[in-house]
DNA sequence: GTCTATAAGAAGATAGAC
DNA sequence: GTCTATCTTCTTATAGAC
């Protein structure tokens, strides 16, 4: 791979794991293999390696989003694939969702990274609860809409519902990317959740 | 206040916002008002303020935890106070929970430091977990199954129920302290969860 | 494009007067 | 206990040879 990419993806394991702060250039070049000045033939600062992996990861996303269905602008498209959902579909969907989230290399380190920086970046807070957040909540809420409104599910709130059915993914992640060792003990609980909470919703009709 | 515990007051809300790394001894002097050699004759070191401050919070969180019934400890004695739980005391429960950790000023900007240290030093790490998972977890687990048991709420995994009830919290928490011009959006969401939970699991006996 | 040498400045910490 | 002055070290970045 060439020099210039890889200097990124180093720089994104050292930020995702120290913060900015902490990441010194000799520390990047370093992994990469070279020695400081080298790099700056490569970015002119440390900020301008860290605004080029937020461009890169601006490019990846909205490709990795659609094909995820998480975007939230094609829900009634999708509603239609999954308005015979079963409680194994809605399994199949939340578990390839979290692992996902959780096991893809470049979605972890990016998350870390925006974990660490949130309060210091506004900008970084928005793209936070913007990919964790509002996008999940408002793909999965048109979902259980349309899921509630054929009489799949429970007529009951899709916004909440949505809530209900992501939040554990959420809140496990965030364990699991401190504790890589808990993941064994919850990936059962998260496929349990999701097998309660089909049954709990389950349309009456 | 006497200098030395101001000193450990604005260096967490520094430390909060901006990390460890990107606070300045300088920093934290200037917020106390004084200049930052005088602060030396209070700590020895600036690692020294934030151990500190790491003592002051192990010292409080005991109290705190078992004020809120939250030590998963004496979850069966608790449970007889919930037996004859209604919907509306399950929302103030879990509003009462979601607020005090939301608002509460120090358990804020201490969730704030652990949020943005938990990848530099494992042990913020294992706090972070027990605090805002494994505490609320285990006892709130103990409580859905008593009230489980009692008939009062369905018979379903209360280990999951614990997850469905507490993630919608602590992801909401998460979002608000991003953005905490969003929670007048979030909190009727809360509401909303919670009160839909205890229809779904409200007990058929 | 990589290196060695080094400049420029920031940040933690100490010395010693008051 | 607070200050000014200062030391030391670390870190970013540049200069210039190869």
């Amino acid at each position: 791979m060439n020099t210039k990419k890889r200097i990124l993806d180093e720089a994104l394991t050292l930020f995702s794991e120290k913060g900015y702060s902490d990441v010194f250039v000799a520390d990047i070049a370093n992994a990469v293999g070279i020695k400081a000045p080298s790099l700056y033939k490569h970015y002119k600062s440390k900020q301008d390696i860290f605004d080029a992996i937020l461009d890169e990861m601006k490019g990846n996303y909205e490709n990795k989003a659609s094909m995820l269905n998480m975007n939230g602008n094609n829900a009634s498209a999708d509603a239609m694939v999954f308005s015979a959902v079963s409680e194994d579909d809605l399994v199949k969907m939340g578990m390839g969702l979290f692992m996902y989230f959780l096991h893809d290399d470049y979605v972890k380190k990016f998350r870390k990274m925006l974990t660490v920086e949130q309060f210091k970046n506004p900008d970084l807070a928005l793209i936070f609860t913007k990919q964790y957040a509002d996008d999940p909540f408002s793909y999965q809420s048109a979902m259980f809409g349309m899921l509630s409104a054929g009489g799949v599910l429970k007529a009951e709130n899709p916004d909440v519902m949505a809530l209900q059915f992501y939040s554990p993914l959420f809140m496990i992640m965030t364990i699991c990317d401190r504790h890589p060792e808990r993941e064994r003990e919850y990936i059962p609980l998260i496929e349990q959740h999701i097998r309660q909470f089909s049954r709990l919703y389950k349309g009456e009709n």
